[in-house]
DNA sequence: AACCTCGACAACCGCTTTTGC
DNA sequence: AGCAAAAGCGGTTGTCGAGGT
């Protein structure tokens, strides 16, 4: 059996300071990613080398982008995740200056209840028979209003996730620098180095469709939805 | 004011995959 | 080829603040 990597006594846990994350910035600014595992040490940090991994991923790294998901980034979570399921470091990957753990977090919290609220199984996407009973005391729920900005019936929401991410697309192909959401979705070696390696391993994931996904045929199933 | 509930999100944990020997 | 270590990923938990009672 592997020893966990955590275990050793007198590493910290829970909320990072800011003296922690100075260090770790200090650090890898120096010397640049490299072993996670021996960076605590060498950094000063009483952490595991995992957790100064994720602390640096998901907070610390100068492109990450925080604060609200536009509409064109929520509409094409929501896309990626039909196609590729639960895998928040691809989707992530498509979402510039976002995290896999940002992107799932934010799934959970707001689009799967926008999707159910909208009476579609946010597992499959797809419609389901039976929507959700309006709740007669709360006539406009902020998920409901900010659905309805942009929505008239569940059926629009269809067509306007795919408006916008086809739309989106156009742009992408058309100017450059309208938008920094990449909606190239080939499966290739990334092209930067904050991008997650998972797109090099793909082929992991018993997701029901996506170890069929390759490179060409993403585009298309993107346009189909 | 005190307590409770809930949502948001940071961080942890366990497992899988990759890498190096 | 086989093994162990390291890295990466996704699910889950913990914490904190806001809002309601």
């Amino acid at each position: 059996m592997r020893k966990p990597c955590c275990d050793k006594q007198g590493n910290n846990k829970g909320a990072w300071s800011k003296q922690e994350d100075q260090k770790l910035i200090d650090y890898i600014t120096i010397h640049g990613e490299g072993c996670w595992r021996s960076l605590p040490k060498a950094a000063g940090l009483h952490r595991c080398g995992k957790s100064c991994r994720l602390r640096w991923i998901n907070y610390l790294r100068p492109d990450i982008k925080r604060g609200n998901f536009a509409q064109d980034e929520e509409d094409l979570i929501i896309k990626l995740h039909a196609l590729l399921g639960n895998r928040w470091s691809l989707i992530a990957g498509r979402l510039p200056g976002r995290t896999d753990n940002e992107v799932k977090n934010y799934w959970n919290s707001h689009l799967r209840k926008k999707l159910i609220n909208m009476g579609i199984d946010p597992n499959n996407h797809r419609l389901n028979q039976i929507l959700p009973r309006p709740q007669p005391e709360r006539v406009s729920s902020p998920i409901d209003e900010d659905t309805c900005k942009t929505k008239k019936s569940t059926g629009d929401y269809i067509d306007r996730v795919s408006d916008a991410a086809s739309s989106s697309l156009e742009e992408n192909e058309t100017s450059a620098g309208s938008s920094d959401i990449n909606l190239d979705l080939t499966i290739a070696v990334p092209s930067s180095a904050h991008t997650s390696t998972s797109e090099t391993r793909p082929e992991n994931c018993d997701t029901a469709a996506t170890s069929e996904v390759r490179s060409e045929t993403l585009p298309t199933l993107l346009l189909f939805l």
